[in-house]
DNA sequence: AGTGTTATGTTATAATATAACAATTTTAAT
DNA sequence: ATTAAAATTGTTATATTATAACATAACACT
């Protein structure tokens, strides 16, 4: 099941994971620069592998990225997080209740559920 | 209730309602250059008022914009979305009962919900 | 070893979005 | 009405995010 991750996408999925927060793909290139990695599209195409096995999401609406911090995600594709609005803490949902709701939910639109990616923003409990 | 919009506005609106898939901010501006309009910038200032009335809406994981369809769509700041990963179409979901499902389930969590973007990806009736 | 395939490095450029400031219009107080 | 303050708009420049294109290297199969 694990995958052997190349140089390139160990790094930066080290740089994801030593982050609490999410990154952007101009922010990891900064924090490896030291390491030897150059260019943006060393750090977009190790992102593509890592978001391909799961290792990592994209939140759209940040245009960043967070590693999976749930080893047993069995969601590899489909995306859910809570942000908060005040201190900007991002945290991952792991409700696989979702995809079955959104599976039947989209069925009332003739329409075959594949994946989703849900951001709810508002107040997480330190900030309410 | 009805908001008076400027002639910018109300042409950047135009032509995301003439359009019935969404389209990029460089998209819009191309297609209303001939009425006067000359940079980004007029668009994305129009676009930032339009999305905050909630006449359009924007779709992170594809940067591009949509008219809402819905008069009556009373959630301003949420939005949700079926994207058809065939045939590219985009439809809105107007159920408002997402908005009190993310709230209870946000609850779990300690999180005070606020809004939500949904993006479903899958297939259209046409295309599965 | 030779050849086709896949991965990586590198440079350049595309696509998306905002900053900064000047010019104009609107507001609202006197 | 006059004018100062505030908000809106126009315009140029630039920042940020992401991909294209092509060269080079590594791999794997015969």
């Amino acid at each position: 099941m694990e995958k052997n991750l190349t140089n390139t996408q160990q790094i930066v999925l080290n740089s994801l994971e030593k982050s609490d927060q999410p990154l952007g793909a101009y922010s990891i290139l900064f924090n490896i620069q030291k390491k030897g990695i150059k260019s943006p599209q060393q750090v977009y195409r190790a992102l593509d592998k890592l978001i391909e096995i799961g290792a990592v999401h994209k939140i759209e609406s940040l245009n960043s990225y967070i590693a999976c911090k749930n080893k047993n995600c069995d969601i590899k594709k489909s995306t859910s997080f809570l942000i908060c609005e005040k201190c900007k803490n991002v945290s991952e949902i792991n409700d696989n209740n979702l995809t079955d709701e959104f599976s039947k939910l989209t069925k009332k639109s003739d329409f075959k559920y594949a994946t989703h990616n849900l951001e709810i923003f508002g107040f997480c409990k330190g900030c309410r």
